[in-house]
DNA sequence: TTGAAAGCGTTACCAG
DNA sequence: CTGGTAACGCTTTCAA
C-alpha cells in the first residue's frame, strides 16, 4: 500500500490542505485550478498553502477520475538518421510547454512491439505522435479501437490518422528545377525506404518534374534511408564511365545524400566539380562547411507544432475527421551544386 | 467522467471480468497475477475471460494503489551529440523488455525546467535516468526529498546519485600510450564542457599518462563539446606553422574530433599524414569511411544495462546506498593515427 | 480458496 | 460560493 498520509514530513495532497485550510477537498481542488466560482480569498488562501506544503498534484489520480492523462506516446524513427533525433528534441520542447509529457515507445528501425503498443493503453495516452516507421496493424488497430487520436509526422497515413508532413513532392519539382537551371542533364535519383510516402512522393516530384521538362529520367538506385545505403549508391556511380555517369544525384534524404559525398570523394570525385548533389531534410550536418549540401529543409518547428495541434483537437473532440496538413519545405542551394549554365 | 463501463463495446475492467466470472474483482485481480492462492481453475477461467475481452490493466489505477508506476524518467543532453540519441534508442529497447516505460522529461543543452522537474512527482515515476547536463539542484532536491532513486549515465554524481560511466580516465590514458606508441611527440587536446566530469576524466587520463612518460604536456583548446568547436579548434590548430603545430590531437569527444577533421581538410591538413587523431565515444559516425576515426568505444548496451540494474535495486530498496559503476571503454585504433615509430 | 470492503488522490455531480 | 458524496480501476487487508 502506498504512504498513508499521515505524519508530517508526508507529501500534500487535496485532503491535507482541505484539512488545513478547514474546507471540503472539492473546494481545494476547484481552488487550486482558478475556478471562478471560488472567492478570491480562499483561492489566494489555498493556493498559499499549497505552495507552503510543497502540495503537488498527482496526475495520476487525476487521470484516473478525468480521463486525460497529459500523456502522448511518441514513436521515434531510427536515430541513424539524425532527422529523428532533432525531430525528437522538438517534440520534448514543445510538449513540455503546453503541459504534455512524452511516453517514449519505441525508438529504432523496426516496428514496435506488441507489448509496447499495449502500453499505450494500460498508461491511457491521450494521444500517440507517430514519426517514421509505419505504424503496425496491431498498433493501429488498437489506438482506433479505442479512439485514441493518432497523428503521424513526415509520412502520410496509411491508415485512420491525421498527419503533417513537408510538401515532399513540391520539394522534389524545386530539386529538379534547380539542377535543371544549373545546366545538368544527366540524373540519378538515391531512394529512401520503399514503403515509406515521404521517400516515394520525394522522388515523384522529381523524376515528374524532369519528363514534364523534357529531361532525361533519372537512373534510381536504392539508398535504403540509410548513410551506408547512400554510401553504397554513392560508389555505384563513381564506377561508372565518364559519359554515363549522371552529373547530379538526389538524394531523397540528407543521410543518404552525405554517404554519396562520402563514397565520391574517397572515389576521387569532387563534387560539384565533377558531380552535384542535393538531399533533402535539412539535417543539422547538412549545413556543416564539410559538406555544404544543397537540400530542402523541412520546417521543423512548424511541423511539430502543427501535429501538436492537430492532436490535441482530436483529443478535445474524439470525432473530428482525420487531417493532412502539408507544409512547404525550403529550398537551400549551397555548395554541391555547379552554378551557371 | 471516465467512460462509465456499462456498455458492451466498453473497456474491460476486473469489476466487469469479476461479474462475467461470477467470482469478486479481488478474485479476478490476484488470479491475473498468478496468485497461487487461488485455484488453477479458476485461474484459467479468468485469463481466457481477459484475453477473450481485451482485457488491459490500467496501469494508473495500479499506481494509486500500489504506489509502483513502471515508469522511468529520461533526461537526455542534446542530440546535436548522437552518442545521447544512440543512448536513449538503447535505453528504450531495453527498457521496453523489462516492461518499463520511459517518461521523455527533457532533451537538449540546457538544464531542465522547473515545471518538467515537478512532472518526475506527479507521473510517480519510480525512478530517473539521467545522461549528461548536470541534474538541476532543485530537481535534484525533488528527487532526494521524495526518495526517488536516480542513476546517471556517462557522468559522474556531482549529489546524492548512483552512476555508471565509462572508465574515462584509464580511456585517456590508452589514447596517450597509443600516441606515444606511434612516434608522436607534440600533442594538443580538445577539450569538452567544462563542467562535465566525463570531459574532464578523459583529459585528465590523457595528460597525466604523457606527463607520467615524460613526453610534452598537451596544447589545450576548448570544443564545448560540440561539433562546431571542434571544427574551430580544428582550424586553430591548422593554422598553426608547422614546428609548433602538434601532430596528434585528441578530442574529448568524437563529435568534436569529426570537426576537427574537417576542418583539417579544408584546410588541405591530411590526416594522418600530416597529423594523427582520435576520440572518444565511438558513435557511428565514427567508424564510417570518410573518417575512419581511432577512438575509445563506450560499452553503451553494457552500460544501459547496468544503470537500469542500478535504478531497480534501489527502485525495491530505497535506502540502498549510492554506488557507481566504471565500465571499461574499447580502443579501437583506425586510420586517424599514424603507423609505426 | 474466495469475498467484502477500505483505501490510493483526484475530479464531477448534485445539493444547498 | 461551498460541501458532501460518488465515482475512476486496482490492490490489499481482514474475514470467512
Amino acid at each position: 500500500m502506498a504512504a498513508s498520509g499521515k505524519g508530517s514530513g508526508e507529501r500534500a495532497t487535496v485532503v491535507t490542505l482541505a484539512r488545513l485550510a478547514g474546507v471540503a477537498a472539492s473546494t481545494v481542488s476547484r481552488a487550486l485550478k482558478g475556478d471562478p466560482r471560488i472567492s478570491l480569498a480562499t483561492r489566494r488562501r489555498i493556493a498559499s498553502l499549497a505552495t507552503a506544503r510543497g502540495y503537488m498534484p498527482n496526475v495520476l489520480a487525476r487521470t484516473l477520475a478525468s480521463g486525460r492523462s497529459g500523456l502522448i506516446g511518441l514513436v521515434l524513427g531510427s536515430v541513424e538518421n539524425p532527422f529523428y533525433a532533432e525531430l525528437m528534441q522538438e517534440a520534448v520542447a514543445q510538449a513540455s510547454t503546453r503541459g504534455l509529457r512524452l511516453l517514449l515507445l519505441h525508438a529504432g528501425a523496426g516496428a514496435m512491439e506488441d507489448r509496447t503498443a499495449e502500453a499505450l493503453l494500460q498508461y491511457q495516452v491521450d494521444g500517440c505522435l507517430i514519426t517514421s516507421a509505419e505504424l503496425s496493424s496491431h498498433a493501429g488497430r488498437i489506438c482506433a479501437a479505442h479512439k485514441v487520436p493518432v497523428v503521424m509526422v513526415n509520412r502520410v497515413p496509411l491508415l485512420h490518422a491525421s498527419a503533417v508532413a513537408c510538401d515532399n513532392f513540391q520539394g522534389g519539382q524545386a530539386i529538379a528545377d534547380m539542377f535543371g537551371a544549373a545546366g545538368l542533364r544527366r540524373f540519378a535519383v538515391i531512394r529512401g525506404n520503399p514503403d515509406s510516402s515521404t521517400s516515394l512522393e520525394r522522388e515523384r516530384g522529381f523524376v515528374e518534374r524532369l519528363t514534364a521538362d523534357r529531361l532525361q529520367a533519372p537512373l534510381r538506385l536504392e539508398g535504403g534511408s540509410t548513410y551506408l545505403g547512400g554510401f553504397a549508391a554513392g560508389q555505384a556511380i563513381a564506377r561508372m564511365a565518364k559519359p554515363d555517369r549522371p552529373d547530379a544525384v538526389f538524394a531523397v534524404a540528407d543521410i543518404m545524400a552525405i554517404g554519396a559525398m562520402d563514397a565520391f570523394r574517397l572515389a576521387g570525385l569532387a563534387v560539384p566539380k565533377d558531380i552535384s548533389v542535393a538531399g533533402f531534410d535539412g539535417i543539422a550536418a547538412s549545413s556543416r562547411p564539410a559538406y555544404d549540401l544543397t537540400t530542402v529543409a523541412q520546417p521543423l518547428h512548424e511541423m511539430v507544432t502543427r501535429a501538436l495541434d492537430l492532436l490535441n483537437a482530436r483529443i478535445a473532440d474524439t470525432d473530428l475527421p482525420d487531417e493532412t496538413v502539408l507544409l512547404r519545405g525550403m529550398l537551400k542551394v549551397r555548395g554541391t551544386v555547379r552554378r551557371g549554365a
